[in-house]
RNA sequence: GGUGCCAUAGCUCAGAUGGUAGAGCAAAGGACUGAAAAUCCUUGUGUCCCCGGUUCGAUUCCUGGUGGCACCA
């Protein structure tokens, strides 16, 4: 059962940018247990790679959706949003302060969760190998061209050279038999808690230093060896990720192991910037330096925002 | 010490018989609604090492200097 006061509080930003620990002293004293919302971090057999909280972390509070998958299977960010909603009420039930805290950098799983996203049918394998084999076969070219007939209206704004883009929409019209711009409404759902927005803010360098130091560390821990036993399966999506990509090419022999190292350092700093462009946008969002997240603080949100209602 | 070669974007380098310059990588900015650590888009002013000379005009040619590399002593 929901109350009037649950509240779930978002500790978001960059990777590397220390939300892990942060969520983990936060989730100790106000007593309650984390929900990751890390796309890559749900996956088992990848827990170096992708910076998953160790097991003594997973020891310290109870954690919800980490190694719960295996990197087989299909995940998405509209089953994350399913999920968590199932999750939440028995968290927020198990703790004094009916509070919970989503912690993770995964932007669309974020939200997912805060604002829903739209009704769509999750595509059939042979809906997929239909449009895959399109445009195998036939190019990007008969996509679009399927496209000006079952759904011009998206044609007209979306970004053609995206081809994921293109191939998605085509799929779901296939499927759905309807256009996709007709399901995409873009309306938020309202959610019967209170959601409290926490970026963890850090100054570019710094947070660059921190992620070459963690890839460093990665490697340390045996990043290598993780890659490898997951090598046969590179072409899986869940692979696709920062950190395996780049050992995938070593091991293919496409670069040598001291580039990949810092291909890996590149694309972090990359995705980071991503992530940080993207949160930048969200105006709900309180801005904290990791000093500043401190549970005393965190608390006067949850007052605060008690207050406003 | 002598001789030769080089000095251009953060890095590696290209270039114009003299009309102030452009690639790759790096970097920066942006988009984002069911695989999102994914996928895609945009962006190149830099004392062309320094002083002087020739010239209407020099980053380009010439003298000298400085620094680097190679070879010879």
């Amino acid at each position: 059962m929901h109350t009037d006061k649950d509240t779930l509080i978002v500790i978001t930003g960059p990777t590397g940018s220390g939300k892990t620990d942060a969520a983990i002293q936060l989730a100790l004293s106000l007593g309650t247990e984390i929900v990751s919302a890390d796309s890559r971090q749900i996956y088992r057999e990848i827990p170096i790679g992708t910076a998953a909280p160790t097991p003594e972390e997973l020891a310290a509070v109870r954690h919800h959706f980490i190694a719960t998958k295996s990197i087989t299977d299909y995940y998405s960010a509209a089953q994350f949003e399913q999920d968590v909603l199932e999750l939440l009420p028995s968290v927020f039930d198990r703790s004094p302060s009916r509070c919970a805290i989503m912690c993770g950098g995964s932007m669309m799983y974020v939200d997912a969760v805060c604002n829903g996203i739209d009704e769509m049918p999750t595509i059939r394998d042979d809906i997929r190998d239909k449009v895959k084999r399109l445009h195998d076969d036939c190019g990007i070219e008969a996509v679009i061209a399927q496209l000006e007939l079952l759904d011009p209206a998206y044609l007209a704004i979306v970004d053609r050279a995206n081809h994921k883009r293109l191939l998605h929409a085509l799929e779901i019209c296939y499927q759905s038999g309807q256009p996709y711009s007709s399901l995409r409404t873009g309306q938020r759902k309202p959610r019967p808690f209170r959601i409290i927005k926490i970026g963890i803010e850090m100054p570019r360098q710094e947070l660059f230093d921190r992620i070459n130091r963690r890839v460093d560390k990665m490697i340390e821990y045996g990043l290598e060896q993780e890659a490898r036993a997951v090598y046969p399966l590179k072409h899986l999506n869940s692979l696709n990720t920062v950190g395996f990509k780049e050992m995938f090419a070593y091991f293919d022999g496409l670069m040598d192991f001291t580039t990949a190292v810092e291909r890996i350092k590149k694309n972090t700093r990359v995705y980071a910037k991503q992530q940080v462009r993207w949160f930048a946008k969200d105006n709900e969002m309180t801005w904290l330096a990791p000093d500043l997240l401190t549970p005393d603080n965190v608390k006067s949100l949850i007052a605060a925002a008690h207050d406003d209602r």
